[in-house]
DNA sequence: TTTATTTTTGACCATTTGGTCAATACGATT
DNA sequence: AATCGTATTGACCAAATGGTCAAAAATAAA
């Protein structure tokens, strides 16, 4: 029976392991980030970890551990904007919040975007399981949601489900096309200019029609 | 000196020279926007192509070549709809056209759609040159022509460039992320949904302030 | 039918890469 | 200081992969 130390480790973690656990992750995020699954190597993750490759390989089972782990641990992240919406809370400055948080989340961490576009352009192969179960769940809760505020005429008469696409493309889209972005703007630029832009749009799009609301 | 006759072909290309790259080219289209550049093999190339690899490197340099020719042919496609948009047209309906071409591009060309995607998100390393050479100038161009119609109140006020990001953003979308949309909803419906979503929402997110329009 | 040219391929190669392992260095506990 | 479990690594390995090449087919030209 192998140690094991890596899965569902069996003990406590010691200090060292804590720290060279996120060394590894950390170093990790950088380079799929960059290169996607396939275009990242372990002497590349190594060299970025300061570790040698046989030492990584001590902390995780393999490339294939190291990812999912990464993706794993970034699946809570992602969600948080969306779960934070408020179903109890003022429809459009809930909406415009969570566009907001999406668009600092594209700002701030811009390599979990483009790990987790990665991987859905490849057709996640290793996320979709992660995608079923706590995805497809809280989307079809918060559509749901956001359904009952349009039936009550509490923004404009929209399909909450292309909603929320329209706002994962737009926010993410400043992250992962980046290198697209660059070449056309000032960089500086980008999000400054897209949190207006977007905080505009969507107030629009959202604007309940006019006649008799409350 | 090297026979060539990849690059610049020195003469005319045979009828089998014609069929076999583009069969080529079609294959590595498949094979590329589905793993990305790294994870690309010339072996799943050849077999998807029916040559065998050895045939593959006697018409195209080398995997790059193949990966550089596909992209610079994409380029040209890839930038039309925006050519289309005309200064001299209708400009909210311009604009709307622009949106319905591009959705029906990521509609139908997918894997279009994905193998730029991806190759942005790598960070361009191939394609930065053409993006500089041919997409900026276009870019530029268009962007001062919807400022135009900004300026004389025919639509909103609005960032020229970050309207055309939201427009690449959501349509792209679904040709990119197609792996995730298909988890949250019944795939076929995600075009027909998207259409008149866009439609809806680009429409609001232009419409002229009220106040004296001609 | 020959001859010249273009295609095609089997057999190889050098490198890269994910991964193993035995041996060593280290750190805490007694 | 001796001991024991934890960390670390140099040396390897097998498979995958991009690419080469000389020889054989196939095709076109004479």
């Amino acid at each position: 029976m192998k140690a094991e130390r890596t899965t569902t480790a069996g003990k406590k973690p010691s200090r060292i392991q804590q720290r060279n656990r996120s060394r590894i992750l950390d170093a990790a995020l950088d380079v799929f980030s960059a290169h996607g699954y396939r275009g990242a190597t372990l002497d590349q993750i190594a060299v970025a970890a300061g570790l040698s490759k046989p030492n990584i390989l001590y902390y995780f089972n393999g490339k294939e551990d190291i990812h999912v782990t990464l993706l794993s641990q970034l699946m809570e992240t992602w969600l948080d904007p969306l779960v934070e919406m408020d179903a109890e809370g003022e429809p459009l400055e809930e909406i415009l919040d969570y566009v907001r948080r999406k668009l600092d989340m594209a700002k701030d961490l811009p390599r979990e975007s483009r790990l987790f576009a990665n991987e859905i352009l490849q057709g996640a192969p290793r996320m979709r399981p992660h995608l079923q179960a706590d995805l497809k769940p809280l989307f079809d809760q918060k559509c749901a949601v956001i359904q009952t505020w349009v039936d009550q005429g509490k923004i404009a008469p929209i399909d909450p489900r292309h909603l929320i696409f329209s706002i994962w493309a737009t926010t993410q889209h400043y992250a992962d096309f980046d290198a697209q972005i660059a070449v056309l703007i000032p960089s500086d630029d980008a999000f400054t200019g897209a949190k207006h832009h977007l905080e505009e749009t969507f107030r629009k799009m959202l604007a309940p029609q006019l006649s008799d609301e409350n």
